[in-house]
DNA sequence: TTGAAAGCGATACCAG
DNA sequence: CTGGTATCGCTTTCAA
């Protein structure tokens, strides 16, 4: 920037009002030194620019997912990246692994880079060290999972319902042994989804039989041998619920493996491509990642405009898409 | 830090010293100093450091896929993000959707920000923007297209090696009327597909029908049209080369459509979830976009580290997954 | 082992 | 409309 304003014979001062597109320079000025710019091949410094800055923005926000090559993730993902170009913010992305060292360790990273704000999955029910970041002042958004403290947003799915929606598309096809595969409690999503299975039983008159749940249950071979282990028990489910998108897929498999047409009714969280191309078709709990992404970029962007409200906790609906696992008891 | 070096009563280079882990700090000062950064909540600023240092570092590198929540593209970003998170290493992601103003947006805020290095599916034949950035100094790396220029290293996919070995297993089946559907064959890995599969029709004898080709055909829905009006037309193929994910999923719905159990053979371009499920099992030429990433990741890394040597192309082997659905002829 | 002063590239503030 | 000067938070250089 000194060497443009040199060749410009112009100050520092002037080169900066060009850049920054502020009002007020004449003409000739302006021509002068966009001409240098170009000849010198000159290069804004965004992160000099923001260290001297008033508001310290830097343009730049930070996402922690579980992985970011889950489709679910990746799906939200997408949306942020959609919301966050249009105000010329760039997106650090990470995965955690549902491992808590890996969330303070990548926390910390986009904290030390001065991120405007932060998009986070948390790992686990203990948000203390998220929580201090906040403090510290790091504007943040949950998503798929709830804030306890009212300093952070959340946007989730509706969870219980869509789980008591299953149960109940189920109930009323005649089944009376439903199983559950669930995953890590730890997970909030989980443990919900547990919690609406249970609410939906007993809705229907049904009896939860704890031989029928399996939770804790993690990826798609452990959900594979869960749902043998469920098939070969002495009083097997007649159809089974599913609570996360790749324990739907190990569960599909066991189902496949047992015979050519599933004989064990099933119903998934969360949709996946080709489900409705299986034989049969998978019905699922569908979530809708990228209006939950859209929203929680949204809030992020309404708090760094200013938004000093208390923390609000959005919920977006899930819905049942019925396709042909899930037929009549037999 | 100010702060810190007055509770501590220390200097500003003392404290940076304790932050940095530089030796030399007595046991004293080290236990004052870090107490202070406790006391205090000092987080250190990474951009200011990256400012004055010599190297200019960020730690931080640039990710354009062409969709960041494509699955091929997924596995890509995170198997980087494995590598680069080694090195402490951000990653910044971003999606191009193939367009060529996106890409030079994105690639420009990504300097501004003074980004170590970039790894880029490069939109189009034309690399001028890109090769602008590079030659200004921004070490970079190309993945799943081929660079022309010695600048840069490129990482990818034995795409005529695939096609070949696909036309290949067709032609042993009996097939004489191999369709192929493309993706805009601006994208350089679609005319490197189409080319293989041409030179695969002439090594196995078979003659090239314009007819039973269809290119420039861009995501789920238009491949559908597409393999229809292949059915409809006078002489349709007996099995079909889909020549991108999206493309093959748009297949396997319209042949699906056209009866319960594939009519005409098919193979598809890049693997993925549940392919083995579909009835027919779908074959497959898979990539390793886990192995593509790592290697764009360990390539760019090492010219971080000082390579100078001349731009590398890199090839990572595809392979025929070869499940049911392409049968002999009928 | 420790610290004082200069400066990375840019913007803010105020004076002309 | 234009420019000089201080300063953002940190590392470097060099002297003590």
């Amino acid at each position: 920037m000194r060497d443009v304003a040199a060749l410009a014979r112009v100050s520092l001062k002037t080169v900066s009002r060009v850049v920054n597109r502020e009002p007020g320079v004449s003409d000739d000025l302006l021509d002068r030194v966009e001409e240098a710019i170009r000849l010198l091949g000159y290069r804004h410094d965004a992160t000099a620019s923001s260290l001297r800055r008033t508001d310290r923005r830097t343009a730049t926000i930070g996402l922690l997912l579980d992985d970011v090559a889950n489709p679910f993730s990746s799906a939200i993902h997408r949306a942020i990246e959609d919301v966050a170009r249009q105000r010329q913010t760039l997106v650090f992305a990470g995965s955690s692994d549902s491992d808590a060292g890996r969330e303070a360790e990548f926390v910390r990273a986009l904290a030390a880079r001065r991120v405007d704000g932060l998009i986070v999955m948390p790992v686990g029910p203990d948000h203390a060290a998220l929580l201090h970041e906040r403090q510290l002042g790091l504007p943040m958004v949950f998503i798929d999972r709830l804030a306890t403290s009212s300093a952070v947003d959340s946007v989730v799915a509706d969870n219980r319902g869509g789980l008591r929606a299953a149960v109940r598309h189920l109930a009323e096809a005649g089944h009376q042994r439903i199983g559950f595969l669930g995953d890590l409690r730890t997970i909030w999503t989980a443990e919900e989804r547990y919690l609406g299975y249970v609410e939906g039983l007993a809705t229907y008159g049904l009896q939860l039989d704890p031989m029928l749940v399996r939770r804790d249950v993690r990826g798609v071979e452990a959900a594979e041998r869960a749902t043998h282990a469920l098939l070969g028990c002495a009083h097997p489910p007649t159809a089974l619920i599913t609570g996360q998108n790749l324990l739907t897929i190990g569960a599909i498999r066991a189902l496949r493996a047992a015979g050519p047409h599933f004989q064990v009714a099933m119903i998934g969280f969360d949709d996946f491509p080709l489900a409705d191309l299986l034989s049969p078709p998978v019905t699922v709990v569908a979530q809708d990642p990228v209006a939950m992404g859209q929203t929680a970029a949204l809030r992020l962007f309404a708090r760094l405009d200013g938004d000093e409200s208390p923390g609000k906790q959005l919920v977006v609906p899930t819905h049942l898409i019925v396709r042909d696992s899930a037929g009549a008891a037999r």
